[in-house]
DNA sequence: CATGAATGAGACTTCATTCAT
DNA sequence: TATGAATGAAGTCTCATTCAT
């Protein structure tokens, strides 16, 4: 294996590890020991790959920012204009939601480092005020397509979307699996047929 | 001040300034030592009242459980069958929880806690299915009210209120204010309108 | 023993230790472990008594500043005008100069320190404007005393007699011992016997 | 650039680097990523020039000791006998003195580096003695075309004109920067005024 | 009941040094 | 020669908890 593949392999492992870590135990409860130790490096490692624990935690942010992208443009590329089969994709979005409580787990971590860390909320802010919108514009999309007027802000509806998937990680780790997936469609459906209609023009 | 008062005294003022640092920097983030001195006493001060530091947090669980039950018996003794003067009962509800936020950040705290601490999991677990069941009763009661079937188990549709109400608290803390309350009854009213009819029986 | 005496003799056990440690190896070289351990205690005794490392060097600071007091008080408390007996009484400070390599090793890692500390800098900086003006009235005493002029302000050179010594004492560390008090007296007598004559008034 | 030379450069900007962060920092808080990185090398670039730390160090001690052997050939260089042509000639040497404090606070890192290492005290020594025996001819020659008897020998006036030095380059760190080349002769005119006649012979 | 000094473990981080490239 | 990732030891400091007073 070549120097540079060898490296990124080190870094690699060091982030998967931390996220586990992030996810299991919380920020604040994942120790670099604990980091570098299950990832099989000395804690020496681990700084010579990042300035200090916050970074790796930077680098999730921006990996789960580049994630969340992707899986947005694959729902926003759908053209269809039919609502059954704009409801399909979406139900496909709301159950990989229901499989990656990792990634929402991950998300709660990021946002309660954001609230006690300045240096990190200012990264935060950012990947999330485009997050917000970028899923405010798919919901947008997504009434005008059904000929519905979205009861509030489409940002701040996807903000509330984020807010129920992320409750909901909270609980599924500590209970039983639940439905979040069917449970979002479940509220989405209702907004949308609570909505008023577009006046035809 | 009788003995009895003060000793209640010096429990009160550390479960009260407790729940203000768990929220503030979270289980992990809080010292005893800090709890102790913020309430004006010494760390031996704490031990002659809780146990442990998860003491505190279990005291804190059987507050936010006993509130949270007071919050929801006067929702309940609504008698009336008028829609919407449940709504507007509901509304009272939902905006108390927009003013709330540092009761979510504690519940979110404490959801935390237990997915990491096997002996706190046992308690909360307890709270948990408790204030479930009991929102889920209110909820299916007003479904019954306005002759709708909910769209999935009355239980798990408060899970996911609460869900929602707490994701939405943790973006509360980093971002401005929104209005949560509105966006919970927004949800609401959507699931509402889009239930199935009861069968005229 | 009662419960103070105790800890006072903690603090001043770990205080005795810090000296000895950084005399030897230097305040960077000496860690807080090796100052715990040699002490007898835990590194958590040292901050129980200590808020951080610097601020152990701070009371060390203090001390000599006392002790250098009480020494000049001694030297300037002489009220004779005959000569020879104040050299005499300077013979007997600067050899015990010659006997306290210690305190002048200490000297110098309180200045090594004071160089590259702001917040130490502030500290040091009032006792040391202290003591040297301190020295330069002994000093400006002994010239009026033996009605001479000296040849620079009496400050300056109580900052070169200090410079002297603490250069002697760097190099009796590595050396074998030399005899300073000899030398600094040498190089005062000198200073004296070429010093213009005061006008006779 | 040969290759020579270009290797050549990468020692002299090291060894350079060292020496300015040795001074600021001392020798235990300048690091060899720091010096690697301000002469713009990597860590490796070091290892490839000095086995260890302790190797530039021991390289700026021959140099220090080089550039002193230097100083004191042009000091010695002087036939005149005249005294006045003697103190102009001592005068210059002790005005360089002031304007080196960075010669001055390397020798100090020097002394207390040889006072905390075997190793490194064994080429001190050898330094330190040939440099102290050539002041002191320089001293004992002076006071022999002075026609006086030095009042001790003079290498150990030798020595304590060095500590007055080094310990005035202390305190010019740190305070503001007063005339120590004036002091330094100050007390040489004093000790050579005070020094007994030698016999006509 | 309340104090707070002391403990021992463990947190994050830096460092001199090595070694495959 | 020069690179810099990786090591392992050691650094300062914080913490939950105990216990003599």
């Amino acid at each position: 294996m070549s120097r540079e593949e060898s490296q990124a392999q080190t870094r690699e492992r060091l982030i998967d590890t931390a996220q586990q870590l992030f996810v299991a135990n919380g920020y604040g409860g994942a120790s670099i020991r604990d980091i570098a130790n299950k990832a099989g490096y000395s804690q020496g490692a681990f700084y010579s790959n990042f300035a200090s624990k916050e970074d790796v935690l930077l680098e999730l942010l921006r990996r789960h920012m580049t994630a969340e992208a992707t899986h947005l443009s694959r729902v926003m590329s759908g053209d269809g204009d039919d609502s059954e089969q704009i409801f399909a994709e979406l139900d496909a979005w709301a159950s990989t939601l229901n499989h990656d409580a990792d990634w929402c787990m991950l998300s709660i971590e990021l946002q309660l480092h954001a609230n006690r860390s300045q240096t990190f909320a200012v990264e935060y802010q950012k990947v999330w005020d485009r997050h917000r919108s970028d899923l405010g514009q798919v919901i947008g999309q997504l009434f005008h397509k059904l000929g519905r007027i979205p009861p509030a802000e489409p940002a701040e509806l996807a903000a509330a979307f984020m807010a129920l998937s992320h409750g909901l990680a909270l609980q599924r780790m500590s209970t039983r699996p639940d439905p979040s997936g069917s449970l979002i469609m479940a509220f989405l459906r209702g907004l949308i047929a609570n909505a008023e209609r577009e006046k035809a023009g």
